[in-house]
DNA sequence: CGTACATCCTCCAGCAGCTAGAGGTTCAAC
DNA sequence: GTTGAACCTCTAGCTGCTGGAGGATGTACG
């Protein structure tokens, strides 16, 4: 049986986010000591490691709680998780696309830079006008 | 004289998002109607613009704050801008770093999935063993 | 058995950067 | 004069946590 802390340091989440995730739903609430503390088992243990791994390959929480319910489920088809992890994988893809764009102007921006005064900056004159920019990066940044 | 509708839809700016900037300081109050309704000039156009540009850059509104200081007063030198822009290139391209590792997780995670049940499902496999993955991961995604 | 003190508890507030809605007023055109 | 779109303020909510106040519990040591 593990206290909340030690259920924290063997996954690497702080203990407010444990109780968040319990208060969200994410995970079960568990078994209490006679004086109300927290106990987990190993089923907990794999239950918050697993979400901990899907945050890390920046899966949302609410896609973490379709993947555990089909993981609750051994008879679900695991095309539904593939569905998932797809669309994770084409939603990172556009990140990365995005930000390749960003670095791109950014870099442009900061090669041009000469180092005088504020008044004829290159950096601020470009963020001053959109037009002098190579791509149209609409969509806000990250 | 723009209304703040019209200033919204000349920068892309919703209604609402030009009153939190006011609210934060980011711009300034504007002068008001007899009613009491806002009126902007060209000054609070190029300054939304500015801060709109420099968003869709990714700069953070307190990197932003800092950029408009520096556009403020002339005689600051461009070396503060260069040193704000080189910190958002570098920020931009350690996430590109980050996605990029997750891209390729996600892929082989994806590409393993064969289409049985989630008993056997490799997505779902990998979500729960960390030991699987190629890369480490350790800070979460995005 | 008593005590120290690390860890636990609940509850509430806050971060970025907006966004949405309620409930009411103003402006501009007809 | 009247309509109706756009404005006003205020409050609350989103994601995914994080931190702190103020107090209870659990365990180790003497």
């Amino acid at each position: 049986m593990l206290t909340i802390g030690t259920l924290g340091k063997k996954t690497g989440t702080k203990v407010q986010t444990i109780r968040y995730y319990e208060q969200i739903g994410l995970m079960p609430e568990p078994g209490r000591t006679e004086g109300g503390q927290r106990r987990y088992g190993d089923a907990e243990l794999d239950r918050l490691s697993f979400i901990r791994h899907s945050r890390q390959l920046g899966f949302s929480l609410e896609a973490i709680r379709e993947l555990l319910d089909l993981s609750d489920d051994p008879n679900r088809p695991c095309h539904e998780a593939d569905v998932i992890a797809r669309r994770q994988l084409t939603q990172v893809e556009q990140r990365i696309a995005r930000l390749e764009a960003l670095r791109k102007e950014l870099k442009r921006m900061v090669h041009e830079c000469s180092g005088g005064n504020s008044s004829d900056c290159r950096v601020l004159e470009v963020l001053r006008d959109h037009s002098e920019c190579l791509t149209d990066h609409d969509e806000i940044g990250a």
